[in-house]
DNA sequence: CGAAACGTTGATCGTCATCAATGACGGTGG
DNA sequence: CCACCGTCATTGATGACGATCAACGTTTCG
């Protein structure tokens, strides 16, 4: 659910390590709850994640929010607007301190070109993207809002909730009131206790096989 | 609506008319209806189309189907398995008769390292197709169905819809019933006549007027 | 000083009313 | 025969409003 991209962190920390035309590379650090990007306005860096969590969304005109992703550590911003020259798609908010290599679009346009290895790990993690970002239209879509939020229930298991309710509703695109309403309702049905602090009781066979019902 | 990409077009043209190793390029011809991938399957080619329309859509456990996207001239399919090395995403339907370039998964994959360009027209397409489906897919979550009609129709403006109804009601993900009621609902507001043929009668305007009720 | 009592604040929930979307079934018209 | 629509019933999701509860710092009293 918080996707990351170790590869590209790896290949990106050996590419700082070898020195080379590092003056183009920065390291930042940004506070918690801090945008990294703004939707809409005209980008001019790509970042690319150490350290931390970020919330990807878009805000429509009627102020409802929609999450893309939550990225963690490899993973790389900014990179539609510097391939499309486009302004912002999205926000990218951060909900932990976070840290970043910051490089400025002409540079990694460049990289692309003379680093295949870079070039080759953006295209996987553009195709990634796509396939999730596609499929979970596709299911968000075509299931109730149950079924959405036990696949998140699913997803994170027992390890907890490391993200607020209200971005888990906007994950599940519906208010914080709506998916309140579905976690007590599954809560009555003996899924799970105290929720509040993302602890999970029931097992993941038993949000399965529930997930299953609504096929 | 129906996504197309003439820069790919043209560079495969080129690419086919220079003669070099054209043996690993075949053109081929699929009919309106066929399959030329299978979601789920082992892929095994990629394709670029030259002429025709077809539909990519998910289908569900439950046997709804999504529409990702209708593509058209210079589009390329099956690009997301060739880089994952992973089961098809989607299924992929001619809804006209199709004639497409096709290549091998390893030809394709040695095209994007020994040719930039071709390299670069990738990279955009997957930007842009990314920054498509997660608007798509925040609009469609956020806004009620009435509003993507709308912003269908517009899209389409005046030049008549050349999609099948049933296709159309899979892109904004609800059943043809529901579809067809919100379509005599809007006529009832004089919005267009005889729908049947796709042929609209109210303006651009009006429309975009309809939507921003909903801000 | 320390513990109990208090008040404030924000998150959550019960309830009721409403709207959006769906399913079913039968009718109508090409 | 098939595509479409009218109607009615039902489910899913939302909005509003007030009640409740937990957290936390502050006050009060022994």
């Amino acid at each position: 659910m918080i996707k990351s991209n170790q590869p590209l962190l790896t290949y990106l920390q050996q590419r700082v390590a070898s020195g080379q035309r590092k003056e183009f590379i920065q390291h930042r650090r940004f506070a918690k709850g801090q945008h990294l990007i703004e939707q809409g306005d005209q980008p001019q860096q790509v970042y690319i994640l150490t350290r931390g969590v970020v919330k990807c969304f878009i805000t429509e005109e009627n102020g409802r929010s929609y999450v893309l992703e939550f990225l963690g550590e490899g993973e790389i911003l900014g990179e539609l607007e510097g391939l499309l020259e486009s302004t912002n798609l999205s926000t990218i908010e951060a909900l932990t301190e976070v840290e970043a290599y910051q490089i400025s679009q002409g540079f990694f346009r460049n990289e692309l070109v003379v680093e295949p290895a870079f070039n080759q790990l953006l295209l996987q993690e553009l195709a990634l993207r796509l396939s999730r970002t596609a499929r979970r239209a596709s299911y968000q879509q075509i299931f109730p809002l149950e079924y959405a939020v036990l696949n998140v229930l699913y997803l994170f298991g027992e390890s907890g909730l490391p993200i607020s309710k209200q971005d888990l509703a906007d994950y599940v695109a519906v208010p914080l009131r709506s998916l309140n309403r579905v976690l007590t309702s599954l809560a009555a049905q003996n899924l799970f206790t105290t929720f509040t602090t993302g602890q999970l009781i029931a097992s993941p066979e038993k949000l399965l096989q529930l997930m299953q019902s609504y096929y």
